[in-house]
RNA sequence: UGCCCGAUGGUGUAACUGGCAACACGCUUGAUUUUGAUUCAAGAAAGUCCAGGUUCGAGCCCUGGUCGGGCAACCA
C-alpha cells in the first residue's frame, strides 16, 4: 500500500521530463571517486541515483572517476563495489573514467581544433595569480593566443611524454575576466607520469575533474546527472563541454550532502583517521563508513530506510544520529534473537535451590507470539547485572533490593535475603531465595513482580569480550569545529570489557544479529576466534528511564 | 565591492503548484508488557527569516533586505 508520498525535486524534475516526452527512460550514474571507502553519506547519493532508476525503470551505472592515478588505488574499487552490493542495488555497467581517456582525448583536440582550447606553460603558481580572484578578474595567459597548429603539437607532445610533470597543461579559452571562476580558462589536462590502477603507464596525461565527468555522463547517455551542491558552480562549466563538444545533453542536478550530528563526513579526514591510527582502519564500528557501520551491526534495510525518510532538498541540513540509529533499532527488533548476557555480574545465590541440580528452562528468541525458544541452563548460582541491585533503592526502582522480589526473566521469582559485602564495602554475593512455584510458564504463585531481569548461570556462562561504541565526535556539530578536529575526538568512543553470556551464544555466527536482553543488539565480529567470542553493540536499547534520573 | 545556492516545529522532509501548515524522529502523559524494550493511545511543539507589494485569499508569486552556505586545488 505504497501512500502516495510527495516528489522531492529531482523526480519533480524527471517526471516532467518524462511526459514532456524528453526522455522515455532514465539513466543515472553513481560515480565514487576510488580514493577512500564509500561513507553514510554516498549512502544518500546510492540510494538516490538508483533508487531513481529503479522507480521510473532506467538503469544507474557505476562508474568509477578515476582521473587522478597518485590517489586511486584497486584496493578502494573493490570495497565500493562490495558496498554498493551490500546495500542491495545492482548497476546495469561497471564503467570507468579512465576507460574513455581515448574518448576524452579526441575531445580536448577537438576544442583546439575550435580554437578553445590551449596548451599553457606557466607554472602552477602562475596561473593561480592570473586566476584572479572571486571579486577581482584574471588575466589572460601570454600563451593564450598560440595557434591551433601549435597547440595540437604541442598537446600531442605532452600526450607523448615530451615533457615534465606540471611543465605544461591544456586549458580551455573561455572568459579570465568570468563571474564563475570555474569560467576563467579551466585547466583541462595535466601532465603525471603517474602509475594508473587501471591504464597502467599508457598515459602521462591525465584529464581534470571537469573535462572527465560531463564527457563520460554524455557517452553512457546519462539523462539526469546528480551529485552534491558543491558542483552547482561546475554545471555551467558542465554545459559548456557539452555545448561546445556537441554531445548528448546529460544534464545535472545538485542536492544537500549529508551530515550527521557527532559524525565527520569528509573522505580525507576519514582517511586521516584511519592512518594516523585514531581508529582500527577503515571498517572501525566507529566509523561512518559503510564498512563501519555494517560491521558494527547496522543492516542495509536500516540505512535504506533512513535515507528514503531524510529525503532530497537543497537546503544545508544537519541530521540527528538517532534518527539513523531508529532506523536500525527498528529493523533490529524484527531479527535480532533475544539472548541474556551479564555485563557487570555480582552473583546470586539461591539458597534453597539444590547445589548440584542444572534445569533447562525455555525462553523464546523473539518477543512475538509463536516464536522459537532455545533453551538456558538454571543453577543455585547465577550473575546478574550488578545495577539490578540496589541496597538502598529510590521509590520507583523495581529490580532486586533488600527484601524485594524480582522475576528472572523465563525462571523464577526471586527475594533477596541477605547481601555480602568484602571489606571495601562492594557486594560480592546476594543470597536469595527463590519461589518454586513461580517458574515461567507454570507460575501458580500468584505473586506478581513489576521487575524482571536478565541472567545466566555462573557455573554455565560463556565469557565474551563486548565492545560498547560511542559517538565518534564529542561535539554536535563537527562543521563548526574550529582548530584542529582531532582534538574532538570522543576518548570513550570505544569501550572493551569480559561479559559473561548464556552458551547458547557460543554458536553465534557472522552475519547475526542478536538483542542482549535489556542490554542492546549486538553482532559478532570478525576479530572472534574459536575460543574467544567477541561482540560489538550495534546500538543501544531506547531508554526511556534511566534518563529522567539524570 | 563580485557571482551562485538556500531559508517551514528541537531535527529532517511535506503542503494536491495560490485555499484554514502535514509526516517522521525526538519530547510529555497514560495503557499493555516475564526486556523500564516492543506495541498502543493521547498530547505539547512552527503560523512558515524580515519588510513591503499583487490577490477575495500568499509558506507558495513580485520587490528590497537579513541571515546561512558555497566559489580563488595541475583534487573529485
Amino acid at each position: 500500500m505504497a501512500e502516495e508520498k510527495s516528489l522531492n525535486f529531482i523526480e519533480e524534475i524527471i517526471e516532467a521530463d518524462l511526459k514532456a516526452g524528453k526522455h522515455t527512460t532514465i539513466a543515472t550514474r553513481f560515480p565514487p571517486e576510488p580514493n577512500g571507502y564509500l561513507h553514510l553519506g554516498h549512502a544518500k547519493s546510492i540510494c538516490l541515483n538508483f533508487g531513481l532508476a529503479l522507480k521510473y525503470g532506467g538503469k544507474t551505472n557505476l562508474r568509477f572517476d578515476d582521473t587522478n592515478p597518485v590517489t586511486e588505488e584497486t584496493e578502494y574499487v573493490e570495497s565500493i563495489k562490495g558496498d554498493v552490493e551490500w546495500l542491495g542495488f545492482r548497476w546495469a555497467q561497471e564503467l570507468y573514467a579512465s576507460d574513455y581517456f581515448p574518448q576524452l582525448f579526441d575531445f580536448a583536440v577537438k576544442l583546439i581544433s575550435k580554437g578553445l582550447a590551449y596548451v599553457d606553460d606557466s607554472t602552477s603558481e602562475q596561473i593561480a595569480e592570473m586566476k584572479g580572484t572571486p571579486t577581482q578578474p584574471g588575466k589572460d595567459s601570454p600563451y593564450r593566443t598560440r595557434s591551433v597548429e601549435e597547440n595540437l603539437k604541442l598537446f600531442a607532445e605532452m600526450k607523448a611524454g615530451q615533457y615534465r610533470d606540471g611543465e605544461k597543461v591544456l586549458r580551455a579559452k573561455i572568459d579570465m575576466t568570468h563571474t564563475n571562476m570555474l569560467m576563467r580558462d579551466p585547466i583541462l589536462y595535466r601532465i603525471k607520469h603517474a602509475h594508473h590502477h587501471r591504464t597502467g603507464d599508457a598515459w602521462c596525461i591525465y584529464p581534470m575533474y571537469d573535462f572527465a565527468h560531463g564527457q563520460s555522463d554524455s557517452l553512457e547517455q546519462i539523462t539526469h546527472s546528480i551529485c552534491t551542491l558543491e558542483f552547482v558552480p561546475h554545471r555551467e562549466l558542465y554545459d559548456w563541454f557539452i555545448e561546445k563538444l556537441e554531445i548528448y545533453p546529460s544534464r545535472q542536478y545538485e542536492f544537500a550532502r549529508l551530515n550527521m550530528t557527532y559524525t565527520m563526513m569528509s573522505k580525507r579526514k576519514l582517511l586521516q583517521l584511519v592512518n594516523e591510527k585514531h581508529v582500527n582502519g577503515w571498517d572501525d564500528p566507529r566509523m561512518p563508513t559503510l564498512s563501519g557501520v555494517r560491521r558494527r551491526g547496522y543492516t542495509a534495510q536500516a540505512i535504506r530506510d533512513f535515507c528514503d525518510r531524510i529525503g532530497v532538498a537543497k537546503r544545508d541540513n544537519l541530521i540527528d544520529i538517532g534518527l539513523l540509529e531508529f532506523f536500525v533499532r527498528e529493523d533490529l527488533n524484527t531479527i535480532g534473537a533475544r539472548r541474556m548476557v551479564v555485563f557487570d555480574p555480582v552473583k546470586v545465590v539461591i539458597t534453597n535451590y539444590e547445589e548440584t541440580k542444572t534445569e533447562m528452562l525455555p525462553s523464546e528468541n523473539y518477543p512475538d507470539e509463536g516464536s522459537t525458544v532455545r533453551t538456558m541452563p538454571f543453577g543455585r548460582d547465577l550473575w546478574i547485572e550488578r545495577e539490578d541491585f540496589m541496597e538502598n533503592p529510590p521509590k520507583k526502582y523495581f529490580r532486586l533490593a533488600p527484601g524485594q522480589m524480582v522475576r528472572l526473566k523465563s525462571a523464577y521469582i526471586i527475594a533477596c535475603e541477605e547481601v555480602i559485602k568484602n571489606d571495601k564495602g562492594e557486594v560480592t554475593e546476594l543470597r536469595c531465595r527463590y519461589i518454586p512455584e513461580s517458574r515461567s510458564g507454570s507460575d501458580t504463585s500468584g505473586i506478581n513482580v513489576k521487575g524482571v531481569i536478565h541472567w545466566v548461570s555462573a557455573k554455565h556462562a560463556l565469557p565474551v569480550e563486548v565492545r560498547l561504541y560511542d559517538r565518534l565526535f564529542k561535539v554536535e556539530d563537527v562543521s563548526e569545529i574550529e582548530g584542529d578536529f582531532r582534538d574532538y575526538l570522543n576518548p570513550d568512543s570505544l569501550k572493551v570489557q569480559t561479559a559473561y553470556a548464556e552458551p547458547e551464544l557460543g554458536n553465534a555466527k557472522r552475519g547475526e544479529h542478536f538483542q542482549f536482553l535489556r542490554m542492546g543488539y549486538f553482532c559478532l565480529d570478525p576479530d572472534s576466534t574459536h575460543s574467544k567470542k567477541i561482540f560489538n553493540r550495534t546500538v543501544t536499547l531506547r531508554d526511556t528511564w534511566t534518563k529522567d534520573k539524570k
